[in-house]
RNA sequence: GGUCCCAUAGCUUAAUGGAUAGAGCAACUGCCUUCUAAGCAGUAGGUUACUGGUUCGACCCCAGUUGGGAUCACCA
């Protein structure tokens, strides 16, 4: 009796998800949210640590806009400093002129090889320093290189029209470079910040914090902020010659972004080592009263490291975005082309199934682990393709087509489902809960900021609708109303794969 | 030294304070003459780092210990 009359409510349940087409979207919240991610700097390529910076930015982004909110992606980047500079007078000292054009590279690739013959340049020379007799630490600051980038540095914030183009020319290398990885990975802005229109916005900031008494003056001119309270101690806002640092450029670009939005929820997706650097910061806009600052999230995600530890661009170490989306899709291909799964695809079909796959599998391996744990990316082994991974749910959908498909061919789908309750198989009943569980799972995610949830939610999907598979035939079955109560079964089940896996930016094929 | 994060099976991991801690990989056994085997079914593998405490009940909350990581610039 208890089982019939609880498979009468799953029955009714499935009838209502099936009968709805906006199902798992959630009703408006009417709340503004801008989530800031990827901060990459204009002197290299975009590395694997910007490759989970990203997916998890545009994740949270997309499930946080299926929950009702009113969401703005923006990206800020670090575009000026000491470490463009560098760049720039590497390239100056044995760039030969050399252009993307003239090389055929890469321009964000081209820069980062600059980028790495500075160090290699400022370490030979240090190296001929101290053989000189000079101090290590004297040396560090000394060489004609790490000079030359001061003085591009002074030359650039005194406006000098020749170094702002040179900085001009070598940033414009980069972003079509980056543009090309952020296509490629599928994450998308709308909205670029740069710092060299933000880091002068401050101190006005500054001064108001200052009329206000939040910040006060030290003996030697430099603004501070008492936060002992908060156990963060006193931070400098402003050094004694006047100049602005990290944080008070930070608050300024959170100024220009409320006034740009007003938004009522500000999320920040950047590593944990900037941990207390945001503490600070939300800190500091309470302080000053900001309405949202008490909303001022750090979604904080764990470092990728190499087996060897850190990894470092200057050395050479980093896994380039590029270059691990190339390999996983080759991978995808080996996988693909070992199984036979494109017998009678076109060539480009294929490649279009390689790319869907292989970045199934990256994004879902990144995504299904809580941003909190810090992962280790071993370049020897490649990413998994069999078990709790994307390809596992692209190949369930796959599947589902195919079945529907040959039931298509035959048959009208209406969608009207005459079942019995009590003939429901506990397979069957299975996928109804996980069906219903979506939009639970998505509150989850929503309020946890946490596309793992979304993750762990498509896989019980499709391993529950596997089981059914092997369990319960579809097309097969004397009673034609069984049959098409299965094949609507598979196709909302699909559905609500899409769905979730789209949340993570996983596209699912057709055919595999 | 101060602050913060992490620790679950050999490996990677899951679990609003509530049922026998759930998966995947690796290992072993079965299943393609019916819908896609990137699959399914099964075997084996756990003192949830350690010690206490709170609770009717703790992987979960609290305190301490150990191990790992991050951070604490008038750097970014």
């Amino acid at each position: 009796m208890n089982l019939r009359l609880s498979n009468d409510f799953w029955l009714d349940m499935f009838r209502q998800i099936v009968s709805n087409p906006n199902y798992g979207t959630l009703p408006p919240t009417g709340k503004c949210i801008v989530v800031e991610y990827c901060s990459p700097n204009t002197n290299k390529p975009l590395h694997l640590g910007h490759v989970r910076n990203m997916l998890l930015g545009w994740s949270v982004a997309a499930i946080l806009a299926a929950a009702g909110n009113e969401v703005h992606k923006v990206l800020i980047y670090n575009d000026r400093g000491i470490h463009i500079c560098k760049t720039m007078a590497a390239w100056l000292a044995v760039g030969k002129g050399d252009t993307p054009e003239s090389t055929g590279k890469k321009g964000d690739f081209l820069v980062g090889e600059y980028y790495i013959k500075f160090a290699e340049l400022h370490a030979q020379q240090k190296q001929n320093l101290i053989e000189g007799g000079m101090s290590a630490d004297e040396a560090e600051q000394a060489t004609p290189i790490f000079k030359a980038a001061q003085e591009l540095l002074r030359q650039w914030e005194a406006n000098d029209p020749k170094t702002r183009q040179l900085w001009e020319m070598m940033n414009a290398w980069v972003y079509p470079g980056h543009n090309e990885t952020y296509a490629k990975l599928g994450v998308d802005f709308e909205k670029r910040y740069y710092e060299s229109e933000t880091y002068l916005g401050g101190k006005q900031m500054v001064e108001s914090g200052l009329a206000k008494g939040v910040f006060y003056r030290k003996e030697n001119g430099a603004v501070a902020i008492d936060l002992s309270a908060e156990k963060l101690d006193e931070k400098i806002l402003v050094r004694g010659d006047g100049t602005t640092i990290y944080i008070t450029q930070d608050l300024a670009a959170a100024d220009m972004r409320y006034n740009d939005y007003q938004m009522d929820t500000s999320i920040y997706v950047v590593g944990d080592e900037q941990n207390y650097h945001f503490k600070v910061l939300k800190a500091i806009m309470q302080h000053l009263g900001y309405p949202f600052a008490d909303q001022i999230y750090h979604l904080s995600y764990g470092m990728i490291d190499l087996p060897t530890g850190r990894m470092k661009s200057r050395e050479g170490t980093v896994v380039d975005a590029d270059d691990m989306i190339a390999e996983v899709i080759a991978t995808a291909q080996a996988h693909t082309e070992a199984l036979g799964k494109t017998e009678g695809f076109t060539p480009e079909a294929s490649q279009n199934l390689y790319r869907i796959v292989g970045l199934g599998a990256l994004k879902f391996h990144l995504l299904k682990i809580n941003p909190q744990k810090r992962i280790i990316f071993n370049p020897e082994e490649s990413i998994d393709f069999l078990g709790h991974t994307g390809p596992f749910v692209q190949n369930c959908h796959a599947r589902i087509q195919s079945v529907v498909r040959k039931y298509k061919a035959e048959h009208q789908l209406d969608g009207t489902i005459q079942l019995n309750p009590t003939d429901l198989h506990p397979a069957e009943r299975n996928l109804f809960v996980q069906l219903y569980r979506y939009v639970p799972a998505l509150q989850v995610a929503a309020q946890t900021y946490d596309p793992a949830a979304i993750a762990d939610y498509a896989y019980q999907l499709a391993k529950l609708y596997n089981h059914f598979y092997a369990e319960c035939p579809i097309l097969s079955n004397k009673d034609p109303q069984l049959n098409h109560f299965r094949t609507v079964l598979s196709l909302t089940v699909a559905r609500l794969l899409r769905q979730s896996m789209g949340l993570l930016g996983i596209e699912l094929p057709d055919r595999m």
